[in-house]
DNA sequence: TATTGTTATACTCTATAACTATA
DNA sequence: TATAGTTATAGAGTATAACAATA
């Protein structure tokens, strides 16, 4: 054994340091910082947040789909989902509705109001995004989410 | 302007829901969800956590960094590196030192432990993330890493 | 005056557990 | 018994502002 490695230079601080850059956890979560900032840019102060966009594409999408079957599709506890539905009641884009033969559940129903602030938000993202990522090429970016949705896979 | 124009059929509930399936964003933050629990799966209930295993990387890799630069490479603010380095010293995996010269900072020097720690848990990681990812090629978590450095590059 | 580390504080996101009203 | 929505609560993670020591 040499002393390069007893002190593990094969394996030692640059190397070691760089393992970071070469891990996907680490540079999915670096470039998610950079998307999301641009992403609430985008929306502005008092706009949609991530998770409230998220949550009314898909009442828009699926039409009286209750808060537990959003919670699943959202990947989030339906405890959580309270505050984000109160808050797009709030703002008027949907409302709970009963449904018919079980009083248990609130069908999500997103009124014009919300489907029209969901076309401008997606605009916005839409645009912000393009503008972010014009260095990249379209087939980079088609490329990039062909293997996020590889990753996506793996979902519960 | 047809009824369906009217009622947005062209941008309506099937298309407008599926432009979140479309945003980088998205598909960014539901990859590194997945991404990350396997990560914290890896490291264990009282391992490291994502945070202190990117400072610990990083002090190994620029030995007596100081915690204002450290937090620059994190990108978080100094603020919220101090707690992270409490955990790393009280784990004994590095050292708070003096800095001849300028009494303010402190040079952070990871320990023989937080070294072999380091190793072991990059190790894990990236066996972790190896298995999560079978089912992609070499080829692709390479382009993978490739495209998320492009968006990287708009690191401030 | 400016910078380093620190504390205090608050806000977001998320999870768990327990409650209520229904089924 | 089980499920839907809700509340209470707690824990990460992060940010801002202010402070003491030092430059």
């Amino acid at each position: 054994m040499t002393a390069d490695d007893r002190h593990g230079a094969e394996t030692g601080p640059e190397s070691a340091g760089s393992v970071l850059e070469t891990l996907i956890g680490y540079n999915l979560k670096r470039a998610y910082v950079i998307v999301q900032a641009d992403f609430r840019e985008a929306l502005g102060q008092d706009g949609l947040g991530p998770r409230a966009f998220s949550a009314l594409s898909f009442v828009v999408q699926f039409p009286e789909i209750t808060q537990s079957a959003l919670a699943r599709k959202l990947g989030i506890e339906r405890s959580g989902l309270v505050a984000i539905v109160d808050d797009l009641e709030r703002r008027g884009f949907l409302r709970r509705t009963a449904v018919p033969g079980d009083r248990r559940s609130h069908a999500l129903v997103a009124t014009h109001v919300g489907q029209a602030a969901l076309r401008s938000a997606q605009d916005a993202v839409r645009a912000h995004e393009a503008a972010l990522l014009a260095h990249m090429t379209e087939q980079e970016r088609e490329m990039l989410i062909t293997l996020l949705r590889k990753i996506r896979a793996r979902e519960g």
